[in-house]
DNA sequence: CTATTGACTTAGAGTTGCTCCAACTCGCTA
DNA sequence: TAGCGAGTTGGAGCAACTCTAAGTCAATAG
């Protein structure tokens, strides 16, 4: 698979990727005999893993983390498993924010009717 | 108030509202005999709304328009109303992304107790 | 057999939305 | 009058992309 496949595959984009290698973000990824980067159905899982980990917020300095431990094999899972459920917690957070804004605009929504006025400085 | 109070107020800090201000996002805002800037309750409430739309990702730019409709009063009262109900489109988007990735988190989590070569690449 | 097309490569500049720093002013207390 | 604390400004720095320029390589078209 080559980088434009591999991109529609797990919805980050090419230069996203190779900005992810070259961030440190990602395992080794074999070349053709092009030079061009070939990626493995094991590595489409981790990036589509990484994508959702960014989409909801996390730095790349925790993905950073995240990968270096899962290089380092065994080692690392509990605090591997730590990382994941913290991000967990802090979705929880995220809901909470998108919920309060939700009733702040519906709110503000529904004023508009009654008072244009609303929103003057 | 001052800019102190302002910020613990509605939730920017307070380098993010002059820096709001800078950048065209808020009314004209008075300024004491020392220069320094004067906030009423009025003002809270709109740099509390703002906090909100760009706690759940509102770019600046939309919110730049945003103002810019207030401050001409009733005439965008309708763009105003589609910039919101837009947004509160978008925040169900985000929920649904959360969702998604608190499961894959779950499901992720789960796997660490069977099997700690799940993330070797 | 060249020539062009298209997908890839790299290094590096630009963008967004803050965030912090340096150097300054002002009003106030001691 | 000296120092403190809260504010002021312009500008530098940062994260996480995002895009541009200039080039390589493989394959097909003429």
């Amino acid at each position: 698979m080559r980088i434009a496949e591999a991109a529609a595959a797990c919805g980050l984009s090419a230069h996203t990727i190779r900005f992810y290698e070259k961030s440190g973000m990602l395992p080794e990824i074999e070349r053709g005999t092009d030079g061009h980067r070939r990626f493995t159905p094991r590595l489409i899982e981790w990036l589509t893993l990484l994508y959702w980990l960014r989409e909801t917020g996390m730095s790349l300095e925790q993905m950073r983390r995240f990968t270096t431990l899962a290089k380092a094999g065994d080692a690392g899972v509990e605090e591997r498993r730590q990382i994941l459920s913290d991000h967990s917690a802090t979705l929880k957070v995220k809901r909470a924010t998108l919920d309060k804004c939700e009733s702040i605009l519906a709110i503000k929504i529904a004023s508009y009717g009654q008072n244009t006025k609303e929103d003057d400085p």
